[in-house]
RNA sequence: CGGGGUGUGGCGCAGCUGGUAGCGCACUUGUAUGGGGUACAAGAGGCCGUUGGUUCGAGUCCAAUCACCCCGACCA
């Protein structure tokens, strides 16, 4: 019975979708609006005075909280620990592995000095010039060179390797154009680095932490993602090779979501991070490093909102149900608050995030669209028709679907529901994916694809930066990545008629 | 750095050919309301981005300047 109901309502629910799916495409001008609006309006982040920066506000941060909780257990399970390492990096490491200082030497905030005084000529506080730095501190864009320079003291011995850290931080990369989560000045993330003995084992890890990012998109995010390898000019600064997790956003673009990368032994060769083997002999170490960052909100946001505002997986909502009490007198507020303390108890006692908002400054009406901007996945109304009936009204987050279930066993039928959401919320975009994803056996089938229909495009490649590049100029299109699983197809390059043995995946990118 | 646009109460905006600064939302108080953003009434709140010019008089015209936004180039 119960679950008749969901299949009942899953159909419905298929037809809203894609009326949705086709509302988003068609409007792409509005996209970039509709999204700033909906991280305002649902209360998550905002610029703040300094350029290009977003302060997170307490409702946006205890969804990143969330992530932050799952993704460091992850880390903890797969032998991670965790370290901190300074913000300020010496310009002179920076400069040590060449490919890393090319990537980022465009985008660095730079410290020149360390003391301001009272102007002389009363135009108030200016840089005090007498108080220059010997060597300019870089704020860090990323860490490899000041970790790297730390392992150096640290490994001495193959009994030292391999050394499994992850640090929670900052990181400022000075970019031309910002947008809130996707690319702002500064940026909360995690960033994973680690030294082995061996070639293998370092390639292992590699894909070891590609795979818990997509189980994270996966089951927490509700979001599916290719896997791949990032082709020579997407490659990190430094790296031998980058691999990624790329999903689909609603508008059809598609969007970075982690990466992992093999460093080969260019960073300890450029930090001369040694280790005696077994044999006695002085080997270089390899290396990894893994980084997702608060981008993954942007990805939460554009993947599941509608034009209600957010739409919340149940896993990483700080508040997974709501409960909003309806009273007219005061007797019956009575009986209403306590009926609805009692349900609150129950589903905290299953492990449920519950909120009971008895705010009497806010009306019912009020409060059902702030939770629906806010993306709260269920909604629990009780008034007093339900006292009577023995019932509540129960609302979804992400069919907009209100019902009413019998109080009795409440607590059972709402983890269940919530469940049910974060499947359907997958099987969504899972879905989405399916439908906006295209084979492109001709130029003039892939250029019309790219422009009229967006989404993934798989396609021949004859795996040359030349060909890629031109694609670029001439479709904004680039190379998302080289599928892991991809299978041998022996095909033409789109571009240039060149022999090629795998589709790639292409689409236009955040 | 190129191309376009905007600066007017907390937010979103109107203000034409110069003549006493306005609207909506939000805010405060009161009364009635309360199952999808309640209604009415009364309030509080503004060097019109900055500087200079034209004028008897500038939010409005002119010049300079600063800031921000959008589209490119750069990027997770």
């Amino acid at each position: 019975m119960f679950f008749d109901y969901f299949h009942c309502i899953l159909f419905k629910y298929y037809t809203i979708i894609s009326k949705m799916a086709k509302n988003f495409t068609t409007r792409k001008e509005d996209y970039a609006k509709w999204y700033n609006e909906l991280v305002i309006k649902a209360d998550l982040a905002e610029y703040s005075a300094v350029r290009g920066c977003m302060v997170i506000k307490p409702y946006g941060y205890g969804i990143w909280e969330t992530m932050q909780q799952t993704l460091d257990r992850m880390f903890k399970d797969t032998g991670h620990s965790n370290a901190y390492f300074p913000i300020f990096i010496p310009k002179s490491f920076f400069s040590r592995e060449a490919a890393h200082v090319e990537g980022f030497a465009k985008e660095c905030a730079v410290v020149t000095h360390y003391r301001l005084k009272n102007d002389e000529n009363g135009k108030g506080i200016v840089v005090d010039e007498n108080a220059k730095l010997e060597e300019e501190l870089i704020v860090r864009p990323t860490s490899e060179t000041i970790i790297w320079d730390t392992y150096r003291k640290w490994i001495q011995s193959y009994r030292d390797l391999p050394l499994l850290l992850n640090q929670w931080a900052n990181v400022v990369r000075w970019e031309m154009r910002t947008r809130l989560f996707l690319r702002t000045t500064e940026f909360l993330w995690q960033e994973g680095h680690t030294a082995h003995a061996t070639r293998e084992e370092a390639e292992e890890e590699t894909t070891k932490m590609l795979e818990v990012y997509a189980t994270f998109a996966r089951e927490f995010l509700a979001l599916p993602v290719w896997k791949g390898r990032k082709s020579e000019s997407e490659k990190f600064a430094g790296a031998v090779e980058t691999y990624c997790i790329e999903a689909l956003m609603q508008d059809g673009k598609a969007l970075q979501a982690g990466t992992s990368h093999f460093l080969g032994q260019n960073f300890a060769k450029a930090f001369d991070v040694k280790y005696l083997d077994k044999e006695n002999k002085q080997q270089f170490v390899w290396a990894t490093s893994w980084g997702v960052s608060t981008r993954l909100m942007g990805a939460l946001i554009m993947a599941h909102s509608d034009d209600q505002g957010l739409v919340l997986p149940p896993k990483l909502a700080p508040e997974q149900v709501v409960i909003v009490p309806i009273y007219r007198k005061e007797e019956d507020f009575e009986k209403v608050n306590e009926k609805a303390l009692q349900i609150k108890e129950e589903l905290k006692a299953k492990g449920i995030r519950v909120k009971y908002d008895d705010r009497d400054t806010y009306k019912p009406g009020w409060k059902f669209a702030e939770y629906e901007f806010k993306g709260v996945p269920v909604r629990i109304a009780i008034g007093p028709k339900d006292i009577e009936k023995g019932t509540v009204e129960v609302a979804r987050r992400d069919t907009l679907e209100k019902a009413f279930y019998q109080a009795t066993d409440l607590a059972t039928k709402i983890e269940h529901l919530l469940e049910n959401i974060q499947q359907n919320l997958y099987n969504k975009a899972m879905d989405f994916r399916e439908e906006n994803t295209h084979k492109a056996d001709s130029w003039e089938e892939f250029k019309d694809t790219i422009e009229n229909r967006g989404g993934f495009v798989l396609a021949h490649w004859d795996g040359t930066a030349e060909t890629e590049e031109k694609i670029k100029q001439e479709t904004k299109a680039t190379i998302r990545l080289i599928p892991l699983d991809a299978k041998e197809e022996k095909g033409k390059c789109i571009y240039s008629g060149n022999e090629s043995n795998r589709r790639v995946v292409f689409a236009r990118a955040y």
